[in-house]
DNA sequence: AATGAATGAGCTTTCATTCAT
DNA sequence: CATGAATGAAAGCTCATTCAT
C-alpha cells in the first residue's frame, strides 16, 4: 500500500476522548490507518511506525491486532455515547432532541472521532461474531435514545413512518456524509443539521 | 476466517446481468465472498473452491486478484445503469422519475446486484488509485442522471435543498438499507421507495 | 522479466543448421529467449509467442521444456562439429588446424549458433545429470580434435605446456568473447582469431 | 533439483571475508546454492534450510531474493578488490604487477569466493538491469586496474595487442579455470599462474 | 497436428505473534 | 515495559504439462 503519505502522529487529528497514554496514542494511529489503508491492509508494523514504537511492543497493550480495532470501535461509541446523552439532557421538546441528536451523531462522523466511527462501519466484519455482539451490545443502548425521541414524535403526528425504519435511513444518510461532507461556509455543519432535520421531519407539514 | 458457512456457488443469489460462463460464476462467487467475509479475507483458493475449479484457473479468466474485484464493480454499474435508463425513458415527470431512480437504486441495492454494490461501497479502498479513477468514471455517468432530475425538482421549488448534497444524503440513506431491509408484508420494497420518496420531497409541502 | 523486448522469430538470427521445420523454429527461438532470459525465466509460453503457436503445441515437437534445452544445446555441438571437420581437413599443417580450429570456434559463438553455445554454457546445470552425460559425449569428440592438434604441436615444441590444460585456458578465452566481442573495422573476425592464435602460440618464440 | 545432495552450512566453504553473522551465514549458503543449483532453481527454502533459519527470516536480513544475489555478487568483488589492491601495492614492475593480478585473480575464482564469482558470471541475467549498473560500477574500478597495466605493458612494447581486447581474453581463460581446475602437485596454483602469466606475454619474445 | 482451458504443485513474500534479552 | 529477530502458516500468483475437442 501507499504507506509513504502516512504521517506522524502528531498529524493526525486527535481522536476525542483519547489521552497521550500509549494506548490512547495506539488507538488514534490505529483509527487514522484503519480507515485510510483499510484494516487488513494496516500491518502492526505500519502501526507501530506510526506510534513511534516497535511492533512487539503493541502487544504489551493490546493482546492482538483484532484487540485494537475493537478498542477503537468502543471507544468511539462510548465517547460519544456519553456526548449524546449530555446534549439530550438539555434539549426538552421532542423536537429539539431530534436535532440534537442529528447534529451529535454528524459531529461524531465528521469531527474528531470520524475515523473511528468510519472503521466501525468499513470493518465491521473484520470482527469475530463474538466481538460483534460485544460491540452490538454498547451500539444498541445508543439506539435505543434515538428510537425513544422518534418514537414520541411519531406519537405527536410529527412524522409518520414507522421509527425503526425512518431511523435506519437516517442513519445511513448520516453515516454516509463522512465519504463526501467538506465545511465550508456555504455548507456548515450547522446548515448540514438543519437539511437532516428537514429530511428526518418530511411530510410533516403535509398534515399541517 | 469463518470458511465453514459459505455455501456452493449454486447456493448465491444469481447476480443480475452475469451469465453461466466462467467468468460470470467467478464474478458472482466473489460478488458473495467479498461481501460477506471482505475483500482481503477472501483468499483465491476460497474462491476457487466455492466456483468449482482450481485457484491457478481463476487466473486464465482474471489477470489478479484485484481485477476480479474491479470487474465486480464494474458489472454491477454497467447492469444497473442500464436497467436505470430503462426505467427512467418510461417516466414522464421529475417526480415519477425520481421515484424511478429510488426504486432502480433499491432494486440494485437488494435485489441481486446487492451483494457487488455492496463491495463496490465497502471495499472501495482496496482498489488501486487508478481503477477507482476507472470505476469513477462509470459512477459519474450514473450520478448525472440523479441530478438532472433533482435540479429541476428543485427549480419547479419542489425540492428546496442543493440538489448535489440532497443526492448525497439519499444516497447515503439508500445505500445503507442493504445493511438491514429484509422484505416482509408490513414494508414491501414499494413501501420502503414510497418512504425514501417522502424524504426526498421532504418540506414540499412547507410551501404550499 | 522484460518480454516485451522480445521480438518475432523472423528478427531471431536463423541458427545455423535449422531449417524452417517448426522443430527448427522452436530451436532458434529457444536458443534466443535462453541466452537472453535464461531457461527458467523464460516461460513455454514466451516461446510459443514468438514461435507463433500455442503452448500445449510445443508438447507435439519436444517431450518437454529440457528436451528443448538439450535438443539446442546438442544442435549447436553437431553443426559446428561437422563445420570444424570440413574446416580442418582443408588444413595440413598443425599450425593451420590450430587456426582453423581458433577460428572455427570463434565462428560458432559469434556467428549465427552463438546464442544456442551460450546457452550451452550458462544452463548447463539446468541439464539432469544423465542428460549432461548425454551431451558431454558429443562434447569429448569435439575436444578430442582439439587435443589431437595441441599435442602435435607440443611434440613439435611449438607449444610448451600441457595440451589438456592450454586447451582449457583457450577455451575460456574463446568462450567469452561471446560476452565482448563486435565485429569492428579495426578489430575484425580474423583480427581477433590472430589475436587468440598469438596466445595459443605463446612462449613458441622463446625457443627460436 | 537435486537437493539431497546439498549439504548443512558447515560443509560448505567459508567465503572469503564473510563472518558468522546471520548475514554472512546467508550469503555463504547463497553463493553455495546458487553456483550448483543454479539462481531459479534454488528455493528460498532450500536457503533458509541450509542456513538453518525458517524461511521467512531470510527477510529480516535481505528485502528480496534477488537483494540476496546482488549482496553475493557485490561481497565476492569487493572482498577481491581489496586483496588485490594490497598484492597490487607491493608489485614494482608491471611485470610483477600483472603476475599479482593474475594470482589474484585466480584465487578469487578457485579459493574460497569461487563460488560467488562464479555466480557473477552465471547469473548475470538474473539481475535486474539496475541491479545490473549498481554491480558494473564496482567492477569497472577492478578492471582499470588491470587496464592500467597492460597499458604500461603495451608501452614498453612487452605486449603487442590492444590492452582492452587482451585482458578481455585473459579474463576468459581465468574465469573459465572455475569449471575445470583442481589443484595437484603437478599443477599447482603457482604453475597454473605461470602458465596465464605465458599466455598474457604472448610474443613477447617475437620481438627479442 | 493444433488448440487453449484447466491443473496443482510450487514459488516468493507477508505478517501477526512470540520471546529471550 | 521495550526490543527486534525469529517464526511458520498462509497469501497471491506462476507455469510446465495434460487432454478433450
Amino acid at each position: 500500500m501507499n504507506m509513504m503519505t502516512i504521517k506522524a502522529l502528531e498529524d493526525i487529528p486527535v481522536m476525542g476522548g483519547l489521552d497521550d497514554s500509549p494506548r490512547g496514542r495506539v488507538l488514534r494511529a490505529a483509527a487514522h490507518l484503519f480507515r485510510h489503508q483499510g484494516y487488513n491492509r494496516t500491518t502492526v508494523r505500519d502501526l507501530a511506525r506510526v506510534v513511534g514504537i516497535q511492533s512487539g511492543s503493541l502487544f504489551h497493550h493490546f493482546s492482538s491486532k483484532e484487540d485494537i480495532l475493537c478498542a477503537v470501535m468502543e471507544e468511539a461509541i462510548r465517547y460519544n455515547f456519553a456526548r449524546m446523552k449530555a446534549a439530550m439532557a438539555e434539549a426538552i421538546t421532542p423536537q429539539l432532541q431530534l436535532r440534537a441528536l442529528i447534529r451529535g451523531e454528524l459531529e461524531s462522523i465528521l469531527g474528531p472521532t470520524g475515523e473511528a466511527m468510519a472503521v466501525l462501519v468499513y470493518e465491521w466484519n473484520a470482527l469475530t461474531p463474538e466481538r460483534q455482539l460485544q460491540v452490538l451490545a454498547l451500539r444498541d443502548e445508543y439506539e435505543a435514545a434515538w428510537l425513544q425521541v422518534l418514537t414520541q414524535l411519531q406519537q405527536q403526528g410529527i412524522i409518520q413512518h414507522p421509527p425503526f425504519f425512518w431511523r435506519r435511513l437516517l442513519a445511513g444518510a448520516i453515516a454516509w456524509t463522512g465519504n463526501w461532507y467538506r465545511p465550508e461556509k456555504s455548507m456548515t455543519l450547522d446548515d448540514l443539521t438543519d437539511m437532516v432535520l428537514d429530511m428526518a421531519l418530511a411530510g410533516r407539514a403535509q398534515d399541517g
